[in-house]
DNA sequence: TGAATTCACTTAACATGTTAAGTATACTCC
DNA sequence: GGAGTATACTTAACATGTTAAGTGAATTCA
């Protein structure tokens, strides 16, 4: 099956590929998003404008660099994804009267529309998730990952 | 600090955005790639393109879609990234005698040499990691996401 | 054996990731 | 109160993510 080309006996100056934190998070992330993908592309919508629709769902409005960070976007992502749900006429800005460099982002009716048409078929992902690894792993992935989260941004890099 | 703007009192048809498995691995992912990224950006590398020298630097050699699914990239971007790497003399392609479609894809001494300048400074930042969550923290983790990552992948979507 | 199918990529097109630079607007402090 | 600085985005440019379509080479099977 695997021929030589596929060994290399050299000792190596850094750990295999099979211990990369970033790879193992990326695969997991992966296994996780095949599910929710096809999903979300048969009701138009990236896996990013979803997170926006989602992250703005929960509130009433947010200024565009707190949407940015409740969805793990970065700001020139943001605007380009703004940019698109408005011609979409799913979220819409308001202009703070006491400082015009912000502007508040909501959801427009049709937006709350989607959101709600989209939100049921994202559970039953989820539900598909937790039947096939478990609540109790799942919880202790959710709690492991915040662990690391806090552990990495409290310290200095 | 937080205004009405950010709350909703409204029942939603679905969790909080902090209990979205995507949403958690992204969040973990980018703490951890916070801390190589600077460190590759000093080698000139990105982070797609140090994963296809590292994955090339345990071999001697991978057909492109040997490569692909070892990186997690999809083919069209490891077509990109290939001819990107070839311009830079970092990897060589070797024709298949017996399937022309195929080629092996391979590091140059180049290559060879530009892996073994990045990885000590891979491995110090992975140490960073390791100080700041713990062996064993770590440990778990990676367990806990080969688990879930089979979980996923054994069950039909 | 040759038409149909499958395979291993590659291209194309558009959305997002990433860094740097640009543009107003607001703030600071002399 | 005005120069200097900081803030909140937006643009620009290039790399990658994602899906669909294209291309040539191998395989299948009637």
């Amino acid at each position: 099956m695997a021929d030589d080309r596929q060994k290399n006996n050299a000792r190596l100056p850094m750990r295999d590929f099979a211990h990369s934190l970033p790879m193992a998070l990326l695969q997991a992330r992966e296994s996780a998003m095949r599910r929710f993908r096809p999903m979300l592309r048969r009701h138009g919508l990236t896996e990013q404008q979803w997170r926006v629709i989602r992250g703005l769902a929960e509130v009433d409005g947010l200024e565009v660099s707190e949407l940015a960070e409740r969805c793990m976007l970065l700001a020139p992502s943001l605007t380009r994804i703004l940019q698109f749900l408005e011609t979409k006429r799913y979220v819409k800005r308001t202009r703070v009267e006491t400082d015009q460099r912000r502007s508040i982002v909501s959801l427009t009716r049709d937006g709350r529309r989607l959101f709600e048409a989209v939100a049921p078929d994202s559970e039953a992902c989820y539900a598909q998730i937790e039947e096939a690894f478990g609540k109790d792993g799942l919880d202790q992935l959710y709690e492991q990952l915040r662990r690391m989260y806090v552990a990495l941004e409290s310290t200095e890099s």
